[in-house]
RNA sequence: CGGGGAGUGGCGCAGCGGUAGCGCACCUGCUUUGGGGGCAGGAGGCCGGGGGUUCGAAUCCCCCCUCCCCGACCA
């Protein structure tokens, strides 16, 4: 039993507000005296966190002028200039003050649209008994990538790399009857993966921030509009972090049939090739993309095929250039073996074969290009000299491209050191079957819109699955429907890197002075900095600096304020690295006329206004 | 795991058989005050760990640990 005083106390703070807004750095403000004495405000920009102004004086963060020695991204290299973050061991991170207040950000975005998309938080444990993995035969397959622990019996332990088992095996045992569902369970909690190469700072961590949801329906259907929904809260959930993103549908794996699409963040430091349409919402993975074929100006009249002397020329770039031709009109002629036989994919000289899109045309059977040894084993094949007409072929697939562009083509005369001109479709060589066959490339057309696709390299940010019975079936999740049979329950699993967001909204906003946060994500709003000098101007200057804090504060902005003992030089290099949205230098020149500067971080775009109208500076702030 | 490299003050680095140094940061004082300013003084290091070689080891040899980078996994 709880003594009369504590349970008192606990009741206080249960019954006071909700339990999330107990959140925010209010005690330690009060408690250091870092912080300016202030009321019960929420924060404008997050209802979840409390305003408050942040004094850099008590700030417990060191910027750094050098770079770390281990930088190699920049999101990794910002954050631990910035103070936010400090690496403790590989892979794994510290998250001072500032860098807490990014993570709350973040979670908090997360938190809403979560909750408004009718998902319950709650919290699962992040150490998980061993004996869990093994009932889903998952034990194995995670293997080495799971950190193992045994307690003092000796009994398996691992930390959790994901919670499908746990949460599978908690709500077996709370819901049985079709009338508890359909649920969707979601925890922001802290995951460990003992990576083979933990790297790029955040991006790649053995503990990172991840929320992780669970639905459970009793049909397909069910299971589908419940993915709908999350897909919609996280285009919702990237779009208000700012990142530039797309929803990729994503090869389904050795899983076979479960639908699944990654949302990727477009960045250089990417792990992943992805195409999308710079128009409309097009992305795939570039194993996956197609891409419109283009036009062709077809001559009315082709001239008879010819044989050109080619010596020494087994590449499209060596032939184009001697017969002067672009490598376009070129008809490069892959060899592959399917099934024990030859045959050959056609694309134009200036795209390659995607192995991928080559397999499914030919599937169920399986495909593999030839290397090498094969072209040595295989002497009647000329490497680089071969023709569409191969009498080996047994089977030849062309990209889609040649159902209107039949040619002329240039292209291999099956004999070294030859090629051939006006090489005609339907004259001169025959296809079986046209497929996508081209690997897209930047500067292709859009099969949907017809604009311009990029390739780039992305950010997995987040992640949903429709993953069907599978674990419901071996760790006994089942219901009974209205007619009282036992069904296993349809489950969806949905993940969000929450700490990997952050890494990937610093890839994107951010210049060669430091940080640039979108507002949603930023630790505070505002960055005011003193700038008192030594004259006689200093003590009405720091007096207008903290009135104005105090000002904002009230109009609900969440403030860091440079007090520092600092040159301006060092405050104005610190503020541009932190990267608030918005900086406000209160100096002597400007409390001299009355009126405040504002910079806009990512802008550069510098104003003033009335340093007695806190209204309109935080309106402008705010971006009102 | 395979291949490459590094561990020296909080951070970034030099030193490579003979008294442990530099820049940044930190402390004191003076000076300066709109883009990491200047002068003077100061504090801080089992030179990753263990074992050898040597009169003497940060430095040479062996073993171990940790970390980083390049290739196979994923939020």
């Amino acid at each position: 039993m709880l003594g009369a005083p504590l349970s008192r106390i606990i009741r206080k703070i249960l019954t006071a507000r909700p339990v999330k807004c107990q959140r925010g750095g209010r005690k330690f403000c009060r408690a250091f005296q870092s912080g300016f004495p202030h009321g019960k405000r929420r924060s404008s920009s997050n209802p979840g966190l409390y305003v408050w102004v942040m004094r850099m004086s008590r700030l417990f963060a060191r910027t750094l002028r050098d770079d770390p020695a281990d930088a190699e991204v920049d999101s990794y290299r910002l954050l631990a200039r910035g103070g936010y973050i400090r690496r403790v061991a590989s892979g794994i991170y510290a998250w001072l003050p500032l860098g807490d207040r990014v993570l709350r950000k973040a979670s908090e975005i997360v938190r809403e649209e979560m909750d408004a998309a009718g998902a319950q938080e709650m919290v699962l444990p992040i150490i998980q008994p061993l004996e869990l993995w093994q009932r889903s035969g998952r034990d194995g397959a995670y293997g080495p990538l799971m950190f193992r622990l045994e307690d003092r019996k000796e009994t398996g332990f691992c930390l959790s790399p994901t919670a499908e088992e746990v949460i599978t095996s908690l709500v077996s045992g709370e819901l049985s009857s079709y009338r508890d569902l359909p649920v969707n369970l979601y925890q922001i909690n802290w995951k460990y993966r003992d990576e083979l190469r933990p790297r790029f700072g955040l991006l790649r961590a053995r503990e990172f921030l991840m929320k992780d949801a669970y639905s459970f329906d009793t049909d397909v259907d069910g299971l589908r509009l419940a993915y709908k929904q999350m897909y919609d809260a996280y285009t919702r959930i990237f779009e208000r972090c700012g990142l530039t993103f797309r929803a990729v549908e994503a090869q389904s794996g050795e899983i076979g049939g479960d639908i699944n699409h990654e949302f990727m963040a477009v960045a250089a430091v990417g792990e992943d090739d992805f195409v999308w349409c710079r128009n409309c919402d097009y992305a795939a993975n570039v194993e996956a993309a197609t891409r419109a074929a283009p036009a062709a100006d077809l001559p009315s009249v082709v001239p008879v095929m010819e044989e050109v002397h080619t010596p020494d020329m087994p590449g499209i770039a060596l032939v184009a250039n001697f017969l002067g031709v672009e490598p376009s009109a070129m008809l490069k002629c892959i060899a592959f073996e399917v099934d024990g036989q030859i045959g050959l994919a056609l694309v134009p000289g200036d795209d390659e074969v995607n192995e991928y899109a080559l397999g499914r045309a030919l599937a169920p059977r399986s495909v593999r290009l030839l290397g090498d040894d094969d072209f040595a084993a295989h002497p009647e094949l000329p490497k680089g000299y071969i023709g569409p007409n191969h009498p080996s072929a047994s089977v030849v697939v062309a990209d889609e491209v040649l159902v209107t562009r039949p040619g002329p083509w240039v292209t291999g005369a099956n004999r070294v050191d030859h090629h051939v001109r006006n090489a005609l479709l339907g004259r001169d060589f025959n296809v079986d079957t046209f497929a996508p066959l081209a690997t897209v490339t930047t500067g292709d057309a859009c099969p949907r819109c017809g604009a311009e696709l990029s390739v780039d390299r992305g950010i997995e940010v987040g992640h949903v699955f429709q993953l069907g019975t599978k674990y419901a079936e071996a760790l006994g999740a089942l219901y009974t429907d209205e007619s009282g049979e036992q069904h296993p329950m349809v489950m969806g699993c949905y993940g969000i890197g929450v700490s990997r967001v952050i890494a990937a909204v610093a890839e994107e906003h951010h210049d060669e002075h430091g940080l640039a946060w979108p507002r949603a994500i930023a630790p505070f709003d505002v960055h005011v900095v003193a700038l008192p000098g030594r004259g006689d101007a200093g003590a009405s200057v720091v007096a207008a600096a903290e009135q104005l804090c105090a000002a904002l504060e009230e109009a609900g902005v969440d403030v860091l304020y440079d007090d520092r003992d600092a040159s301006p030089g060092v405050k104005f290099a610190d503020a541009d690295l932190l990267g608030m949205p918005v900086q406000l230098v209160v100096g002597a020149k400007g409390v001299g006329r009355g009126v405040v500067e504002v910079k806009h971080r990512k802008t550069g775009e510098r104003t003033e206004l009335p340093l007695d109208d806190p209204p309109a500076i935080a309106a402008t702030v705010l971006g009102r």
